[in-house]
DNA sequence: GCCGTTTTCGGCCCGACTGTTTTCAGTCG
């Protein structure tokens, strides 16, 4: 089997941690240096395989040292530098330093005075007390070991959790916050503001001069199961179901400062702070401030940090140091970061259920009424078809839900709607009906609901088989992944995207927080490319027509202009759009 | 281990909090 690159970005990872507890230091200029290699090979855009020795060494962050690891990798499926590491410090060690308040000092202290090199050697160490009898460790040390270990299978360093548990979470408490007369501003930060797919824990910052109130209402508020630590200016407490989330409290004129460095990401954050220096000053959550004198240059906005770093403001969905550093960088000739598409461009929504379909929430006279509300040019109605047994709606029944979507177009004169479905691609690439009754319909989504375990050729041949079906418009929520659940089927990227873009099939990006698929890789290539996009929220429900929000996002941290969204056109070109797709 | 208009050595991001310390080390983000 040929190496990945994903495969080897994990390997350079593990390289990282282990080197930590050789070298006993987290900021060892070594670990960073393997951190820097494996984000590096992460973001590669060619295959490591079969590049060389020079050619790796020629990327930024991968050195000749690290480059001929690599090599080996791919060569022999081992380096030796790792087996000797991974013989060195055997799992139960690094499981030790996985649980918060052990670092690698406190890991060889246990190691060396006391012999204990796994979780139950430590339980035993805490239980006996001769934990608290080591140098610079003590009682109350002991204490939180032990309550660490106790909710480690929940905890935020060991597991991260799928968006969708942390993002309502995160907005109630930042509402909550926001009503205090003494908080000027909440938001939250980290990675969730970066929009990732995946969340450690939750960090808010608020505006405050006094920020007793926002750290009471926290502590005391009624999420919190337990209080992890409040000093002046920070608290974190736990959620009843083990997330972890973190206050900051922030002087106005710091706000902006602030809000980029927990947003992070880290790598992105380090390059704003070597630019700092490079200008002589010094880049802080506090402010950007001379180095000598300490003189403020800014710190209120983000937009006046950014701006005296000599860069653009960089939406925070882009903050992974991947690229967006160079684009917003003034200094650069032909800087630019792309236009991203934002809620506001979008006139349609092209992915939804009503209660014809089994799984369906509101009515279709609700869903329409809802979306006119939001001020839409078009709407698809598109509920499931009849391949999906549980669910779906036999020809009979969409016939006189068209009667009847047709007779609602009457009250909605600056509306148009569609009379779609949700088709299912089978396991060979067909869909439901036949192509005389497909026709009938004016729009179509088609969607993986079943095989999910198939070989990635077969599911190759599906997804391009629907896509040649010329009744087939978009396909919806391309992976079938559930964030955290399920994994989604596999395929050939390059022949889909090539396809997609032969017959002018668009490519969803589904709004729904457990799906977000397109995934981010996907949407990045299909940008780089020029396929046509759609954005739709798959809404069962009215609530749900403002997933759209979260389904911008996504498209945002794949970099894509509203050009590509063809739901951002106008009804008359979307429609034109439509109509050439069929006789292509 | 990486990197380079202060180059091949000598730098490499920064501060809060905790618990243990009588002035600071370790960990975290």
């Amino acid at each position: 089997m040929p190496a990945t690159n994903d495969e080897v970005a994990r390997l350079l990872s593990e390289l990282a941690t282990l080197t930590e507890i050789e070298e006993g230091d987290p900021n060892s200029f070594r670990v960073r240096a393997y951190q820097n290699a494996a984000r590096a090979v992460e973001t590669l855009s060619q295959d490591v395989g079969g590049m060389s020795a020079s050619q790796l060494a020629a990327q930024r962050g991968i050195g000749k040292s690290t480059a001929t690891k690599i090599r080996q990798f791919v060569d022999e499926r081992k380096i030796d530098k790792l087996e000797e590491l991974r013989a060195k410090y055997p799992p139960g060690q690094r499981e030790l330093l996985r649980i918060p308040g052990i670092g690698p000092k406190t890991l060889t202290l246990l190691k060396e005075v006391l012999r204990v090199e796994d979780l139950a050697g430590l339980r035993e160490a805490i239980q006996s007390g001769r934990l608290a009898e080591l140098p610079g460790l003590g009682e109350k040390t002991a204490e939180n070991l032990k309550d660490a270990i106790e909710r480690m299978h929940l905890q935020s360093k060991t597991h991260r959790r799928p968006i969708r548990e942390v993002l309502p979470v995160a907005e109630q408490l930042v509402a909550d916050l926001e009503s205090l007369d003494a908080v000027e501003r909440a938001t939250y930060a980290g990675s969730l503001r970066r929009f990732r797919d995946t969340i450690g824990d939750v960090d808010i910052l608020v505006s405050t001069t006094d920020p007793a109130p926002a750290m009471d209402l926290l502590t005391g508020h009624d999420l919190a199961h337990d209080v992890i630590g409040r000093g002046p200016t920070k608290c974190s407490i736990v959620t009843h179901d083990g997330l972890q989330v973190d206050l900051r409290a922030i002087a106005p004129e710091s706000f902006g400062a602030a809000l980029v460095y927990f947003t992070g990401s880290k790598a992105h954050n380090i390059v704003l702070r070597q630019r700092a220096i490079e200008r002589g000053w010094k880049l802080s959550e506090y402010d950007l401030a001379d180095a000598e004198t300490g003189g403020r240059v800014a710190g209120a906005t983000e937009d006046d940090v950014y701006d005296a770093l000599g860069m653009d403001w960089v939406t925070p969905e882009l903050r992974e140091d991947s690229g967006e550093i160079a684009l917003a960088d003034r200094g650069v000739d032909d800087h630019r970061l792309p236009e991203l598409v934002e809620v506001g461009q979008l006139r349609g929504d092209l992915h939804d259920h009503s209660t014809w379909s089994g799984d369906g929430r509101s009515t279709m006279e609700d869903m329409v009424a809802a979306a006119a509300g939001s001020g839409y040019a078009y709407f698809a109605m598109t509920d499931h078809a009849e391949d999906l047994r549980i669910n779906g709606i036999n020809r009979a029944g969409m016939l006189e839900q068209r009667k009847q979507l047709r007779a609602l177009q009457e009250k909605y004169p600056d509306m148009r709607l569609l009379h779609g479905s949700e088709l299912n691609i089978g396991i060979d690439g067909s869909v439901d009906y036949d192509a005389d009754f497909l026709a009938g319909f004016d729009w179509c989504v088609a969607s993986v609901h079943s095989h999910f375990r198939r070989p990635p050729d077969q599911q190759t041949t599906r997804l391009v088989t629907a896509m040649r079906n010329p009744s087939v418009h978009a396909i919806g929520h391309l992976s079938g992944r559930k964030i955290g659940t399920r994994p989604g089927i596999e395929f050939d990227l390059d022949v889909v995207l090539d396809m997609a873009i032969e017959t002018g099939t668009a490519i969803e990006i589904n709004s729904d927080l457990n799906r977000l698929d397109a995934t981010v890789e996907v949407i990045r290539e299909g940008a780089r490319r020029g396929v046509t996009f759609v954005i739709s929220t798959d809404a069962h429900m009215v609530k749900e027509l403002d997933n759209v929000r979260n389904g911008v996002r996504q498209a945002r941290r794949g970099g894509l202009p509203p050009e590509q969204v063809a739901n951002t056109w106008d009804l008359d070109r979307f429609l034109a759009w439509i109509q050439q797709q069929r006789s292509a």
